[in-house]
DNA sequence: CCTACCGATCGGTAGG
DNA sequence: CCTACCGATCGGTAGG
């Protein structure tokens, strides 16, 4: 079921994770204290310690679950060999339902990440770097077969990345998981304005 | 020249606050200490004290400068009373030209303003509730007229924003400003897809 | 603009 | 899992 399972899978250590991707993505993570945490999870700061080895660990647990979620995911897309259209329409799906699953996960990953010390962040911006090299070479793919507008391909990627960037943030949503994925396609794909009125 | 001219710029003060928004944006707003800001501009921590009121005090001033900005900016395009699609593209600009003018301030803007604390955050988030409102009537206006596409009105919104929030990020542009805003427009306005390929 | 210093809070540990 | 506690660092002040 679980592709990665760890043997050090204790409920309470699972609630005291959650509980903190939720403290982080409020507060961010300097802000969020031990104490904080703590009191969320009714527990004296002292008690967390016997679950988790620092208040780093669970940073660090938190991005790189997350950036695997990603990677898998961009590789599986590369494999299946599809036109461009149809790997970045899979890109924003994959973002979509990350977003979904886990909303706390995204803020971390993209906002928080900047605060893992010296091991962690060289090895997570190497991911970071991998994700995006990959991404940038179908979006190239499909500026050379002439699918995808041909403009700056970073400007394409971070616009595209970036486009998809608030939907952890949308608590109300008023529209089902489908028709989101559905409606984030149509305008990224196609723009917000209608063909009749292109320019 | 200047709109707002305030009595208080002297150089030292206007050093301070640069300084202090290029570490907000290094490394966020709690994570940045007045020991650093301090050694950033050739101080000992005490003496910024004669310049500045606290700490807070140039979050405050870089978030509510910045969302006059904006602000400022969306009138003048609603009251030029263009049709959505000319709006829609000079927002594009605008944020664009404030990202690229100023490119501390809007990570600030964007990452930093949930550390104001209150009564300042609950001013900040009724123009940040007015400036959307006002945005997203622009689109809806546009729906109603058939020049914008049939989509959830805050999908929209919050796809066009954050699409441009990874600008000030960009340290290595290789595009022009003006490329930039016109790439930009493009992208957002027709989709990366070509229009043959349109599904 | 500096020296000297403060109370509060931080992440984390000892020991049970 | 708790009580008790630590050294470090925080934003900020007194007084000159």
């Amino acid at each position: 079921m679980t592709n990665k399972t760890k043997l050090r899978i204790s409920p309470r250590k699972e609630k005291i994770f959650r509980a903190a991707a939720e403290l982080f993505r409020e507060k961010g993570y300097t802000a969020s204290s031990m104490r904080d945490l703590a009191s969320k999870v009714n527990l004296e700061v002292s008690s967390l310690y016997s679950h988790i080895r620092s208040k780093e660990e669970i940073l660090i647990d938190i991005c790189f679950q997350c950036a695997e979620n990603y990677m898998t995911g961009i590789n599986a897309i590369i494999e299946k060999n599809q036109t461009t259209v149809e790997s970045l329409k899979e890109v924003i799906a994959l973002h979509v339902n990350i977003a979904l699953k886990d909303e706390t996960s995204v803020t971390v990953f993209n906002d928080e990440w900047k605060h893992l010390s010296e091991p962690h962040l060289g090895r997570f911006l190497a991911l970071r770097n991998d994700y995006e090299f990959k991404l940038e070479s179908i979006i190239r793919q499909g500026i050379q077969s002439g699918q995808i507008r041909d403009l700056e391909p970073k400007l394409i990627m971070n616009t595209l990345l970036s486009s998809l960037h608030w939907l952890h943030y949308w608590k109300k949503r008023t529209v089902s998981p489908k028709k989101l994925i559905d409606q984030m396609k149509e305008i990224i794909c196609n723009g917000l304005v209608m063909n009749e009125n292109f320019e």
